[in-house]
RNA sequence: GGCGCCAUAGCCAAGUGGUAAGGCAGAGCUCUGCAAAAGCUCUACCCCCAGUUCGAGUCUGGGUGGCGCCUCCA
C-alpha cells in the first residue's frame, strides 16, 4: 500500500513520493503569537501533528518545521496595547502555544524557527529578488513584483485578471499593480525594526516562510501545509518568491485543511464566539477535541457545539474504556491458557485497515472506524471465562500503536494516586459489599460520583475512573 | 463578477458504480445485590428532477439550499 496524499496544486490524489527514500520534510505555517491560540488555529496544529506520526509511523524520518510569525502589524499592535515589546509578547504567546499545544497532545515539531532569528536570511532573500527583476522599492517599502511572475495563481487556480481588487483593502498607490505584495515594510518612527538596504523596517508576512524554508529545510519541501484560507495570497506568494529566487518547487505536495466552525457559524471575534482551547480544556479533554477534528475529514469544514464535544467525550470514552478493560483484565488471567490461535490474524486486519485508511489521503475518520472495530473485537475477546495474557497484550498492543498515531486514548484509568480519604471510602465499600450493606456502599459510590470518581465492580474486582 | 466546496438516520460522520462503515444519543434484553462497563437486538431507499448504465449515494445536466476564497485570517 503507498500513501496517497491529496495535493492542492493538483486538486488530485498523488501517490506519495518523498524527495528523499525514507525522509519527509515538512512545513506548516504557524501562529502569529499575538493571543492565545484559538480552536481553528488547533486543527492544523493537530492535524498535521497526525500527518507527522503517521509518517513515522510508516517509517519515515520527519523533519517537521512549523514557524513563530513573532513580528508584525498585529504584533506590533498587540504589544503597545499592551505596554510591553514585541519581543516580550512573543515570548509569552509562543510559551503559551507550547503549553496550549502540549495539552492538546501534540508532538513539537523537530524546528520552530522565528521570524526574528531569520531577518539576515529575509533580507538577503529579497535583495536576491530585487536583482532579478522580481522585487521593486517604493518609499522604503520593497514589493513583489507579480507580473514578472507568471504562474502567480497556480495553487489557487486563480486567473491574476479574475481577481477583484479593492475589495477589501484600499489599493496602495505605491505598488505598480494591485496584486502586487510587500516583501519589506519601512519602519514607522518608534516601531520594531531592522537596518536594511532600504532603511529601517521589517518584514512582509509572506517572505518570512520563503526565507525560513530556504534556511532551515531546503529549496523544495515535500510537503508543505497550512490553512485553507492560506491557499490564497499567503502560499501563492511564497511561491512566487521561493520558486523567483530558486526556479526548483517550493514544495512537491500541498495540503490545506478545512476550517472551524462555532455552533454552525464562522469563528470570529466580531460574532464574539471564538474558542480557545486554553479555556475549553477546563471542561473538556485534550482527546475530546483532538476526536472531533479527527473524526471528520480534514479537508472538509467541522462544526464545534457543545454537542460535538459531549459525543467526542463520549465516543472516546469507549476506547479508553476497551483499553483499561484489557488491562484490568490482565490481573486475572491464567499462564494455562493458551493463545486463540484467531485473534492474531484479525489483529493483523485491522493494523492493515487501519494503514490503509491512512494512507488514502489520511482517513482519519475510517482508521478510527477500525480502531472502534478492534475496540468490539477486543470486548468480545473479554467476554470468556479465561483469558490469555499473550491475547490481551497484543489487543493492547495495537491499541497503543493506533494512539501513537491519533492520540484519542485518555490518561489509563486509576493510574493517578488517590488521597487517602477516597481510599479509606473506597475500603469502607469494599467492606459494606462483603457484609451485604448496600445501603451503605451505594451511599459512597454515589459519594465519590460527586467527586468525579466512578467506581465498577467487575467480575476481576472493584476499579475506579475519573468521570 | 471569478474560482471552488458541500447536501447521507435525532446528532456527528465515512463511503473506490454493484445493492448504505463507525461513533453519540434512544429503546429492549443479558450480565450485576443495584449500578457502571461490556455484549446482543432495533432505528436511512443517501435534498429534488432528468439523464447515462444491466446496475448510481457514487457519473452527467438542471434545480433548491448552505458555505469558502478573491491580499488581516488556521
Amino acid at each position: 500500500m503507498t500513501l496517497r496524499i491529496y495535493n492542492t496544486m493538483t486538486r488530485e490524489a498523488e501517490p506519495f513520493v518523498p524527495q528523499q527514500p525514507g525522509q519527509v520534510t515538512m512545513y506548516v505555517c504557524g501562529p502569529t503569537v499575538y493571543g492565545y491560540i484559538h480552536i481553528g488555529n488547533a486543527r492544523p496544529v493537530i492535524f498535521f501533528d497526525v500527518v507527522r506520526r503517521y509518517m513515522e509511523h510508516i517509517g519515515y524520518k520527519v523533519n517537521y518545521l512549523t514557524n513563530f510569525t513573532d513580528v508584525d502589524d498585529k504584533m506590533i499592535r498587540r504589544a503597545e496595547e499592551m505596554g510591553i515589546t514585541v519581543p516580550e509578547l512573543g515570548e509569552r504567546f509562543i510559551q503559551a502555544f507550547i503549553e496550549d499545544t502540549t495539552a492538546l497532545g501534540v508532538v513539537p515539531a523537530t524546528q520552530n524557527p522565528r521570524v526574528t532569528d531569520t531577518i539576515p536570511e529575509i533580507i538577503s532573500f529579497i535583495r536576491t529578488l530585487e536583482e532579478k527583476g522580481y522585487a521593486y522599492e517604493s518609499g522604503g517599502d520593497v514589493y513583489y513584483r507579480t507580473a514578472r511572475f507568471p504562474d502567480y495563481g497556480k495553487l489557487s487556480h486563480k486567473n491574476l485578471a479574475d481577481l477583484q481588487y479593492g475589495i477589501r483593502i484600499e489599493v496602495d498607490e505605491r505598488k505598480e499593480s494591485p496584486q502586487d505584495f510587500v516583501l519589506w515594510k519601512a519602519a514607522k518612527p518608534g516601531e520594531i525594526s531592522w537596518s536594511s538596504p532600504w532603511g529601517e523596517g521589517r518584514p512582509g508576512w509572506h517572505i518570512e516562510c520563503s526565507a525560513m524554508v530556504l534556511k532551515y529545510a531546503g529549496e523544495t519541501l515535500d510537503i508543505h501545509g497550512g490553512g485553507n484560507d492560506l491557499q490564497f495570497p499567503h502560499h501563492e506568494c511564497e511561491i512566487a518568491q521561493s520558486e523567483a529566487l530558486t526556479g526548483k518547487p517550493l514544495a512537491r505536495y500541498w495540503m490545506h485543511n478545512g476550517f472551524v466552525n462555532i455552533d454552525n457559524e464562522k469563528m470570529s471575534k466580531s460574532i464574539g464566539n471564538v474558542v480557545n482551547p486554553r479555556e475549553l480544556l477546563q471542561k473538556t479533554s485534550a482527546q475530546a477535541i483532538r476526536y472531533i477534528m479527527l473524526t471528520g475529514h480534514y479537508r472538509s469544514p467541522i462544526n464545534f457545539s457543545e454537542e460535538s464535544v459531549a459525543q467526542g467525550e463520549n465516543s472516546v470514552q469507549r476506547l479508553a474504556n476497551a483499553r483499561d478493560n484489557l488491562k484490568h483484565r490482565l490481573s486475572s488471567v491464567s499462564e494455562l491458557v493458551p493463545a486463540d490461535p484467531s485473534v492474531a490474524p484479525r489483529l493483523a486486519q485491522f493494523r492493515a485497515a487501519f494503514d490503509a485508511k491512512m494512507d488514502d489521503d489520511f482517513n482519519t475518520a475510517d482508521a478510527i472506524t477500525v480502531w472502534f472495530q478492534t475496540v468490539s473485537d477486543a470486548n468480545n475477546y473479554l467476554k470468556r471465562d479465561a483469558a490469555c495474557a499473550a491475547d490481551i497484550h497484543a489487543y493492547l498492543e495495537l491499541i497503543a500503536e493506533f494512539d501513537k498515531v491519533l492520540g484519542l486514548l485518555p490518561p489509563e484509568a486509576g493510574a493517578e494516586l488517590l488521597d487517602a480519604e477516597v481510599d479509606s471510602l473506597i475500603a469502607e465499600r469494599a467492606d459494606a459489599r462483603k457484609r451485604r450493606d448496600f445501603a451503605r456502599a451505594d451511599e459512597i459510590r454515589d459519594l465519590l460520583a460527586d467527586k468525579g470518581i466512578i467506581l465498577e465492580d467487575t467480575a476481576q474486582g472493584m476499579r475506579w475512573r475519573r468521570k
